[in-house]
DNA sequence: CTGGTTGCAAAATTTTTGCACACTC
DNA sequence: GAGTGTGCAAAAATTTTGCAACCAG
């Protein structure tokens, strides 16, 4: 739980210093997410919220706002749900299981991002400010019960 | 115009390879889409089909039908719409300006994605299947034009 | 012919908004 | 204290579904 622990400090230090309010139910929702450790929709997050009486509204409120400050990235499921996960600090990329859904990160640093940033730079013209690499594929365990 | 038109082919193949049918509403819904080269929203593909008696259940159906095929991709935006874009034939490296909203794919053999993939493979002991980069910024036309 | 596909309109979901109150700064 | 964030419930928007007619194979 470190590195979502961390993760979640560095999320509610960008909140404050855009300089929006942090108050109970936002901490609330805002750990929720970054404790599923996978792409979670906003209802996921309401239900599992149950009894704390935090809205749904909330949440939404939440979400976008994390959202447009670029901390979470959106993501669209079948079914017309929106789901989130925060960036991981630094880490941008990610590797989802097709089977099981799980959402796993891997430190940036193995692959040689720079390289393609100025590959892709070069080929384009574009000015590269983020770069996602988004792998799909089975997780070990999911390989590993096949049928 | 080539590029996209050898893509919404090789669609329409996938289709037939599946066992669906194609009628004209649908190969129009799938030229459209194909046509626009960014993404887009089923209203968008629905507005720009008037006068075509084209229904928007229709544009809904086989959106989805092409996205569970793998043949498309999904995104969420801000508003609660999902977006859609074809994936370009083997091309999975894409850059979108930050600004203006363009996507645009380039050819995925000047990045060494085989190295990505087995240093991932490796790394997370996923048997990865699809690789995706994604990068963002501001293409050159918009970083010419900044205030 | 057979069975998947479509348009239309209704139904179900998802997301946003208005407002009084609570709480942070 | 001033002003932002929140819960609740209503409203708006998005997406799905039912059904008869239509069309591809």
């Amino acid at each position: 739980m470190h590195r979502s622990d961390s993760a979640l400090v560095a999320t509610t230090a960008q909140l404050h210093a855009h300089g929006y309010r942090l108050t109970g139910p936002g901490r609330t929702i805002i750990a929720a997410l970054h404790g599923a450790g996978r792409y979670t929709t906003a209802r996921q997050l309401y239900e599992g919220l149950r009894g704390r009486s935090v809205g749904l509204a909330s949440v939404y409120r939440t979400l976008e706002l994390l959202a447009d400050l670029g901390l979470v990235r959106r993501r669209a499921e079948g079914g017309g749900e929106t789901s989130y996960l925060p960036y991981g600090a630094g880490s941008q990329v990610q590797l989802t299981c097709t089977r099981c859904g799980q959402v796993r990160a891997i430190n940036a640093s193995i692959c040689p991002t720079a390289d393609l940033i100025a590959a892709a730079e070069a080929a384009s013209g574009f000015a590269i400010e983020r770069l996602v690499l988004d792998c799909s594929g089975l997780c070990a365990a999911c390989a590993a019960g096949e049928a």
